[in-house]
DNA sequence: TGTCCACGTCT
DNA sequence: AAGACGTGGAC
């Protein structure tokens, strides 16, 4: 729930009656960036399209801290599309070590070789490009073209939602994805040009990462809280819409999965079924964790009874 | 101690 | 289009 709610400035006569100025709210999340931001490498002068590309996928799924020292190995290793293309898939998913959803790497190692073969070694800069490759989706696509090449692009992310559904549109949360709604909200709010809009994307993610958080948002904190509807509707609560609740991790199929492919990376030789039955004694779930894994490409048979990364 | 939660893409 | 997919941190 928001904090202890000082509504005396937002009560003033003028929050009713003036309406929501996209420019003054994005020059405020720019000007507050400029202060807040994290030190993320990837949006350091320098960064290479490539690493922008390895850190957003990367990023998809997994939070910056856990994703900041994989990052650093990974492209000391391959610093370019070419050299993760030269490798085997399975030397992706070792590297891939506990960032979870390890067919993010396999769709990783498919973009290298993707851009290898079809766009001449270089990470493409246009969206359709972008989105044509394994493993991107409007999020990566966008955020490679705006952060690696500063190109003007809405970016959106479930911050992203969360920010403009409570700033903008005064409710307490995003309603379900969806791209034709989202992005165009996200495009009307764009400063005009390219490197505020780049910085203006940026800060909307950081600043529902940091401050306008889904649970605990930090609202004496935040740039936009003058400007905030939510705030200025002194924070109408949700009629708590509670998304389906996660299936129990322990025990499931999905476990299951991570214990072989614990096992598979762990070891540099194929494995035989002995091993991964010790590690995973109920037939049955082991049973359907290789066939999942087999059909996603996660795991080859490279002899009877022998099991290896791909 | 565990249960809940976040995250983007694909199908 | 609802659900699968992994992990580690928050509560």
């Amino acid at each position: 729930m928001p904090e202890p709610t000082p509504l005396s400035s937002a009560a003033s006569p003028s929050a009713s009656s003036t309406e929501f100025s996209p420019s003054a709210f994005s020059t405020a999340v720019v000007s507050w960036f400029a202060v807040a931001a994290r030190d993320l490498p990837w949006r350091r002068p320098g960064f290479t399209a490539w690493g922008t590309l390895v850190s957003e996928f990367m990023l998809q799924q997994t939070p910056v801290v856990r994703v900041v020292p994989r990052l650093a190995e990974w492209l000391a290793r391959w610093p370019t599309p070419a050299s993760l293309a030269a490798s085997p898939a399975g030397d992706a998913v070792r590297a891939w070590q506990s960032l979870g959803y390890p067919r993010r790497a396999l769709n990783l190692h498919a973009c290298a070789v993707a851009i290898t073969s079809r766009f001449g070694g270089e990470v493409p800069r246009d969206v359709p490009s972008l989105l044509s490759l394994p493993g991107v989706g409007d999020y990566t696509a966008r955020a490679v073209a705006v952060f690696a090449y500063g190109d003007r692009h809405p970016v959106v992310d479930t911050n992203i939602r969360r920010v403009i559904a409570r700033a903008v549109d005064g409710a307490p949360d995003a309603a379900a994805p969806n791209a034709r709604r989202d992005l165009p909200a996200m495009a009307a709010l764009l400063p005009p040009s390219d490197a505020d809009a780049a910085r203006f994307n940026a800060g909307m993610m950081e600043l529902g990462a940091l401050v306008c958080t889904a649970r605990a948002p930090r609202c004496s904190s935040c740039p936009v809280a003058d400007l905030c509807a939510w705030r200025a509707a002194a924070y109408p609560s949700a009629p708590v819409a509670r998304r389906p609740v996660q299936k129990k991790y322990e025990g499931s199929d999905r476990q299951a999965r991570g214990i072989v492919l614990g096992v598979l990376r762990a070891s540099d030789d194929p494995v035989p079924h002995t091993a991964l039955a010790e590690a995973l004694p109920d037939p049955a779930r082991l049973g359907r964790a290789l066939a999942g894994l087999l059909a996603d490409g996660l795991l080859v048979t490279p002899a009877a009874d022998l099991y290896a990364l791909p």
